[in-house]
DNA sequence: GGAAATAATTAGCTTAGCTAATTATGGCTC
DNA sequence: GAGCCATAATTAGCTAAGCTAATTATTTCC
């Protein structure tokens, strides 16, 4: 662990900083979604069922934070929509598992295309340099959040 | 504007990769805001009252990104948590402006301060160097999301 | 001065958050 | 193996928060 000679003090300004950055960079890319047809939470639990492969219902209102009350409600309005199936768990049948239809699937990957073309649009106006830049503050970044490894899944 | 040997696909793959990252560290600091007692969209709000100062409730629904009869409702809610008041606009006896009330932006402050914290406790584990790299990196981002500066508040 | 535009609010609807209750299944202890 | 407790999903009821439509009051423009 090297030596560190920033106080208290400028490591908070710095998560500050950080913070404020993640929040305008959503912020910005929010505008994106309405694209997509369906709303912010269905389209942060679609991400999860895309990118995680088929989850349980509980599994997937874990990771997205809330109960499983709404998540079932979110759900029965992807299925309704056509991007998701409920299927029987053959290990525990208490259990629900959520799997993307390849309509689901197309319409995440679309999203986020949509999402990461507008933010490359911004980039743009940087530099070499300034890029290189931003790619190795994203290891540390990525190095500094892995205090929990398990859900390591992002969504919009 | 330098030389740029990056094409188009290692661009898009920052921007995802950022995307991510951004996404991930505020859904790391979401799991703090609970202790505010108030909801995601009130808080959200309050932020943009407090940094900004007074503003119309027209104004406040335009950087929050809905619609005026929806942000009148969370105003009203806010109101009734006495975190925020309305007051009749001098200049425009069609408008309102809402403001923070000394208990609101201390509602506020102390919830930033907060989600800073927990997430200056994930950045400790960095070196000066990494450090370094976000905050240059940081720099980076800002100016290349300066497109409009009109509205440069953050919020949670 | 009058018509059109604008700001805020209310009503009605849907989505999404919670807790409480219920049903079916799985795990553990005796 | 039986019974009890824990667990997973769903439904019901409530509140918060998103939208559009409608209304009222004020401002702006011709």
């Amino acid at each position: 662990m090297a030596r560190r000679p920033r106080n208290n003090g400028s490591l908070q300004e710095l998560a500050d900083r950080l913070h404020s950055a993640a929040i305008h960079i959503l912020r910005l890319l929010r505008g994106q979604d309405s694209k997509t047809g369906i709303g912010p939470a269905q389209l942060s639990a679609l991400s999860v069922i895309v990118f995680a492969g088929p989850i349980s219902l509980k599994d997937l209102a874990g990771a997205e934070q809330v109960k499983a009350p709404t998540m079932s409600r979110i759900v029965d309005a992807l299925q309704r929509a056509g991007l998701v199936n409920r299927l029987a768990d053959r290990q525990d049948r208490r259990a629900v598992l959520i799997r993307a239809t390849p309509k689901g699937t197309a319409l995440l990957h679309k999203g986020r295309k949509r999402r990461v073309e507008f933010l490359a649009s911004y980039l743009e106006r940087l530099n070499y340099g300034e890029l290189k830049e931003i790619e190795k503050a994203l290891k540390a970044v990525q190095e500094a959040l892995q205090r929990s490894p398990s859900v390591n899944i992002d969504r919009p």
